[in-house]
DNA sequence: ACTATCTAGTTCGATATCGAATTAGAGGAG
DNA sequence: CTCCTCTAATTCGATATCGAACTAGATAGT
């Protein structure tokens, strides 16, 4: 069918199940939630620390900082995280999850919920983890390579 | 390290993955080529039809019309796409690949090989193979989903 | 102290992307 | 033939995304 490699093909495939598992992504969640801002919301849920920085925040979400600074100014305006000045650097600042916030990443997580065992249909038991495994060995070499 | 879900994991795992790779990928390319304009440069080529509507484009790269109007136009507007109207169907449009969208497709693929045999050094001889296979489920899966 | 450099965040212009609404031609039911 | 519906493509407004240029505060070297 093609002659393209193996490598290529790879990424192909894997831009279309992003683009498409996307796609059904933001269809499901709440009114006016992009996926952009629900991974901000997660991210922020899933670490200890009370607060970061837009800095810290873009590296672990592995965007620019352009791109989170525009995502952050939405979510504030929306009430669903509170920036404020960072008291121990003049330059920075410190994000952090309002009561807001968490209620609509639970919200967010509802609304996804159902859509997850459509992997279960197309994979068997065991695949998914295998997946994973490769998948993680990928993106980590691909991490590393970006110097 | 976290409770979520095994579908969840490997959305994010193909998410981060497609974000690093389609930016090492664009950072390659000629100047002023996007990824999205290579691609459909690349579907043209590949294609035995000399030419083909843009509803045709779209279904079979996975964006919505009105996305592969705006870069249809981009495409056309740089020559290396001709666009003219449908003489079986007065509503519809043949897009064709020109002389100069072709050297431009070799020119893309010449500056993006030196990026794929970073799979090799990441994965095991026949795991890029094991992978496709899974990938391709999901996405047949996700594809049929789609209704 | 002073200057050179680095870092945090923002702003700007460009591209990609979607869904919804619009325009125009094609096809089918009577 | 006429009306209704479907389809092709475009336009519009919103969000995401990047790199480059910029502002302002922090740090280090001398």
């Amino acid at each position: 069918m093609t002659e393209d490699p193996k490598a290529f093909q790879l990424f192909t495939e894997i831009g279309i199940i992003d683009q498409l598992a996307g796609n059904a992504f933001e269809r499901a969640l709440p009114a006016g939630m992009t996926r952009a801002q629900f991974t901000v919301l997660h991210h922020l849920h899933r670490r200890a620390a009370p607060s970061q920085s837009p800095a810290a925040l873009a590296d672990a979400i592995q965007v620019s900082r352009a791109t989170m600074t525009s995502t952050l100014g939405r979510l504030a305006a929306r009430g669903l995280v509170a920036i404020d000045p960072d008291p121990a650097d003049g330059r920075g600042k410190q994000v952090r999850l309002t009561a807001a916030g968490e209620a609509m990443r639970r919200d967010c997580i509802a609304a996804v919920a159902p859509l997850l065992p459509l992997v279960g249909t197309a994979l068997a038991p065991t695949e998914p983890d295998q997946a994973l495994a490769l998948l993680r060995a990928l993106r980590t070499a691909l991490d590393a390579a970006r110097d």
